[in-house]
Order: C-alpha cells, then sequence, then structure tokens
DNA sequence: ATGAAAGCGCTAACAA
DNA sequence: TTGTTAGCGCTTTCAT
C-alpha cells in the first residue's frame, strides 16, 4: 500500500514541534499553548493528515471499536437489537465490528475468538442459546461482554431483556379472559431458555392462575419463520386450541395467513397473540396483537452498559430488565 | 489493560527459535522445518497464544477488516445487503465495521473518514443518493471502494446492482398489456439516481412502447415506509390511476391495505407490482406481485468485487448487473 | 531453514 | 508547556 501515508512525524516537523505535543493536540490534551495548538493544526489541516488509528490502538491499547455478534442481521428482529447497539456506539466514539453467526456454536466461538485477537474493547453477543463452549469463553474472557435479547442462565456476563416470562403470562391470561379454554403456546426451540423456561413458564403461570391443567398437547415447538408458521396450521387446528401465544412474528402471521386461508376467522375463531410488535404484525390482516419489547432501546441500553464495563464504571445492576407492554389489535377480540 | 498478554516474542522463548519463525509458523510460511513448526504450534498450543492483529495490522499495512457504510440495517432491504457482503467478507477472512448513516451527508463523509483512520482494506457504500462530497472523498481515497445496490452517476468506483430501468419497464409493461390505462408510478425521492433516472426512464420507456403519454400526475414522490403508503391513497385515488409500479415493499404493502381498508379491491380494480419480493409482500393479503432483486447476492458480489480490488487484480467490469425476475402473486391479474 | 534487527505510527511516562 | 524516548506486538528484509 502506497498511501500517501503523512504521520504524526510529518506534521511535527512542519510545525516545528515534537511527535508529543502533535500527540497531545489530536488528544485535546490542554497542556499546550494556544499558539502552539493552532500552530499544529494548520500543518494538520494542510497536510490533511489522519491519525493511524491502528498504530493508536497498538500504542494506547485501545481501538475503540466493539465486536457484535449477531445470529442474523437480515432477521428483524435482531436488525432493530443492532440498530440501537450501533447508534448508541457512535455516541460513545465506538465502531462495531458486525459477525453473523447463524446462531452456531462452532461460528460463534471461532467469530468471538477473532474479535478478541482484533483488540475489541468489549463484545455484545446475541444469541438464542448460550452453549456451554462459548459462555466457557465467556468466563475465560477479560474483555467485557453484555448479551442483548438474550439470557445467560447463570449470569456471568451483563445482558439487557425484558421479562418473558412475565410477558408471555399476561399475554395469556388475556386470551384465557377472553373466554379460549384452549390456548396454545408456540414458539422456536424450548432448549433456549427464552423458550423453555421463561415464556413457558409464564405460559403455565397463567394456566395456573386460571386453574387450568397444563396441556402438553398445546405446546408447538417451531422454526421461527413465516413458512414454519404457514405449515403449522394442520397440527393447530389437530389440538382445538381457539387461540394461542406466540414467540415470533413471522410465524404468527404464517400461522394467522394459513388460518384465515382455510376460512378460519381472526379473532372470530381463533385469537393470536405475538411477541415482537414488528412492522409484520401491522402489515398482516388482521393486524396481530403482540407483546411489544424495546428492541432498538435494548440494544441501546446493551450498549451503553458495555461502555460503563469498558469503562470500569461501576455498575448498579449488570442485569437490565427493561419493561415491556401489550398491544392489542386486530387479531384479539 | 492487564490482559493476560502472551506474545509472539513469549511464543519464541518457550520454543526456543525466534520471532521470526513464529512469525512464519503462525502464517502459514512454508520455510520452516516440519519438527520446528511442531515445536512452535506445540508452545502456542500450551501458552494459548493468539496473534493481536493490531500489531499485525500496524506492521503489515493490512487490517483484514472492511468498512460497510449503511443507511439503515433496521431496513430490510439494506439488511439483506449486508447479509451477502459480510459472508463473503468472511469467506474471505474480512471482518466488516457496520455503520450506519441514514443516508445523511455529514454522517456518510464522517463515518468514510474514521473508517479509513482505521485503515479499513477496503469500503462497500449503500446509499439512495452520492452527495458531491461523498464522491469526492470516493475519488480523493486510495481505499478502493464499491457500490452496493447504489448508483453512482459517473462510475469512478465499482457497483453492483439490477438493470433498475428495465425492470420497471417490464414491470410497468404488464400493468399496463393488462389493461390499465392509467399506471401510476410510485417511488422514494426522484432526486435519487435510481428513482429519478433509472426507474422513472424505465416506465417512460414502456409508456412509450404502447403509444401511451406520459402524465406527471400519475407520478408519486413518497417516503420509504408502510405509513407513506398508508396515507397515500387519497393522492392515488384521485389520479384514478388503476395500478401501480411501485419502487417499495412497505410502501406497496401500505398502498394495498389502505386500499383494501377502503374496499377496493386488488388486483380486481387496481393492480399492483413492487421492487424487492421481500417477505413482505408474501405476508400481505393479497400477496403483492413483485420485481425480484437478488438482494442477498448483489451484497455478496459487491464484496467479492472488492475483494478482487483489494487484491490488485485485474476486473474484467467494474459495473457489475445482476438479473432480476417478474413474480406474479396475487396482487395483479 | 532460521535469526537479527529495523521499523509500522502512535502513546505515555519521564524529564526538562 | 514541551521534548525525549521507550515501547506496543508484529512483519519483513537481509544475512547467514
Amino acid at each position: 500500500m502506497e498511501k500517501q501515508t503523512i504521520t504524526i512525524y510529518d506534521v511535527a516537523r512542519e510545525a516545528a514541534v515534537s511527535m508529543a505535543t502533535v500527540s497531545r493536540v489530536v488528544n485535546g490534551n490542554p497542556n499546550v499553548k494556544p499558539a502552539t495548538r493552532k500552530k499544529v493544526l494548520e500543518v494538520i489541516d494542510r497536510l490533511d493528515y489522519r491519525p493511524n488509528a491502528v498504530a493508536r490502538g497498538l500504542a494506547s491499547k485501545k481501538t475503540t471499536t466493539v465486536g457484535v455478534i449477531i445470529p442474523d442481521v437480515s432477521n428483524a428482529y435482531f436488525a432493530s437489537l443492532a440498530r440501537g447497539i450501533d447508534d448508541v456506539a457512535t455516541m460513545y466514539k465506538y465502531n462495531i465490528i458486525l459477525a453473523n453467526s447463524d446462531g452456531d456454536d462452532k461460528k460463534e466461538i471461532n467469530v468471538l475468538n477473532t474479535l478478541l485477537a482484533k483488540q475489541v474493547d468489549g463484545v455484545i453477543f446475541m444469541g438464542h442459546h448460550l452453549t456451554e463452549s462459548i459462555r466457557g469463553e465467556f468466563s475465560r474472557s477479560k474483555t467485557p461482554i453484555v448479551l442483548a435479547g438474550s439470557i445467560d442462565p447463570d449470569q456471568q456476563v451483563g445482558s439487557v431483556n425484558i421479562d418473558y416470562r412475565e410477558a408471555t403470562k399476561d399475554a395469556t391470561n388475556k386470551l384465557i379472559k377472553s373466554g379460549n379454554e384452549k390456548v396454545a403456546f408456540i414458539s422456536g426451540p424450548l432448549l433456549d431458555p427464552i423458550n423453555g423456561q421463561l415464556r413457558l413458564n409464564g405460559y403455565k403461570d397463567a394456566l395456573k392462575e386460571n386453574n387450568m391443567t397444563y396441556n402438553e398437547g398445546l405446546v408447538f415447538e417451531s422454526e421461527y419463520s413465516y413458512k414454519a408458521g404457514l405449515n403449522l396450521y394442520d397440527r393447530v387446528a389437530h389440538s382445538n386450541a381457539t387461540a394461542a401465544v406466540v414467540a415470533d412474528d413471522e410465524l404468527a402471521v404464517g400461522l394467522l395467513n394459513s388460518l384465515t386461508d382455510k376460512g378460519i376467522s381472526v379473532p372470530g375463531e381463533f385469537e393470536i397473540i405475538t411477541s415482537n410488535n414488528s412492522l409484520f404484525t401491522d402489515m398482516a390482516r388482521p393486524s396481530v396483537s403482540s407483546i411489544s419489547q424495546p428492541l432498538y432501546d435494548i440494544g441501546a441500553v446493551a450498549m451503553r452498559l458495555l461502555t460503563k464495563l469498558m469503562n470500569k464504571e461501576d455498575i448498579e445492576e449488570k442485569s437490565v430488565i427493561l419493561p415491556y407492554d401489550l398491544i392489542e389489535k386486530g387479531s384479539t377480540k
């Protein structure tokens, strides 16, 4: 690379000061006489000098870059989190290295290691399920890590979420109150703690509160996708459920469309409440009632928490729970 | 930072070789006796040595990192491109620094500069509209740049797109052939070259081919959003159009829903063809016919092109045009 | 096949 | 307020 490599040394020479002084003005160190500062700034401008962040990183041991591990940016849920993360990162002068993992254990570990090799100052991790191995890496790492919209059963690192259990309980309750005696629970893999532990327990809580018995036949494990939702019709119909709490919007709209395509009226004959209140829920006809998670904020707060961690500030509480809402739209009575 | 900083020097000492040799085995340089290599690898493993990419970057002047400037990751269109970019980047051992610009000139320039300061090996830029200033930065930069799904009128940098003009012509033609005498053209800002030059001209081409006169009253400039689509009803109804080619899926579904909510049957009384064939088009009822752009591939090919540029390989053609399709679904007869 | 040594461009004591 | 001088951890000639 024969980049017009203007270095701090060139500036120092032209301005007839030392590198240290140039470094000081570049870094806003107050210990510089205004006249000197002015002179240096002029030269910087004239030479079009741009500090080399890599050299700076090596010398200072800080890269002002954080790693973001995400299952899939093209998934609306995670993309919203990512946007929140980047905005706050920018606000605090960080950049993000974004890496897709597909939720795959090997890739997650791989990418975490390359991020650490790149000396990121911190990491934000998103994933449905934290495997033993990734948690091992986390506990081994000296670099601050925060989970966004993801659960670590033993909370060794920071995290930002909503209360999935309570939210699911609320949704289920609403469906029960409106007269449904068989409410289905439709989620992604129950192996994922958010589904198998928090949401499912919230669902059970609601049943218990209403003296209804838990029936495994009403629990449906599915992939998170529109197509999977479409294909759910037969199984759900077979269960005689008349309502469902669904853990994913694509899934929910898929189910909704398969229902209405078969002539079953929503919400008349079947009610649905989904979980992310994404644009999908507004576009569907009828629109879909939903728990509303502050996705952008979850990302933003996670990044904010990470800045504190990177700064070695004291943290009041490293597991943050943000509020949710229940938005009633067209898919509930 | 008191990271357990194991350096190449530690490895060299433990393995009783020189730093240079360690560097060779780490970098897969063949000039190392197998026995030596083995010994070094053992020590690396034992010490859990991980090369510092920042130091490597400073010494080699390559960071294996590329910058990606994107208007908004939480927009499905760009998120798809981003996913394609990252997958190919990973394939070629690059990481991406992702930065949202909101299509804002100042932010774009800002972020481009910090990316260059971070010594990225290349940049992928996405944006609706290349301002003079950003194009100035591009031409000044020695770092390879490729546009993905974006048009630079004077093609100074590489780019990957579809033929928006031809695609829009096809879509318009289809609508005309099916009997519509007033076909609306609904896009984002006409200031953006993709809309104002390519798409609009494709629309005009189709009119001309069919001996129809161009009527400005049928051209609607709008924001790219679902909500904007919903609000389009009055204006569109007023124009007496009976069909529309729309440049954005959210916009299209918004229009569709506002139409059906008002009791206008689609496609019976109004036909729609949109542009990105995203999941939105399948979820809507009726589903929306669409031009199908290979978004993931546009991103992937852009990144592939960038790898060639970074590698100083010869490029056959730096403006790549990928094929599109016209997918007929429920919103056309 | 291996080693010695000079940087890469910057920060951060430490002096002055 | 300013300068001197070590590094930061690695790659890369150039010797050997």
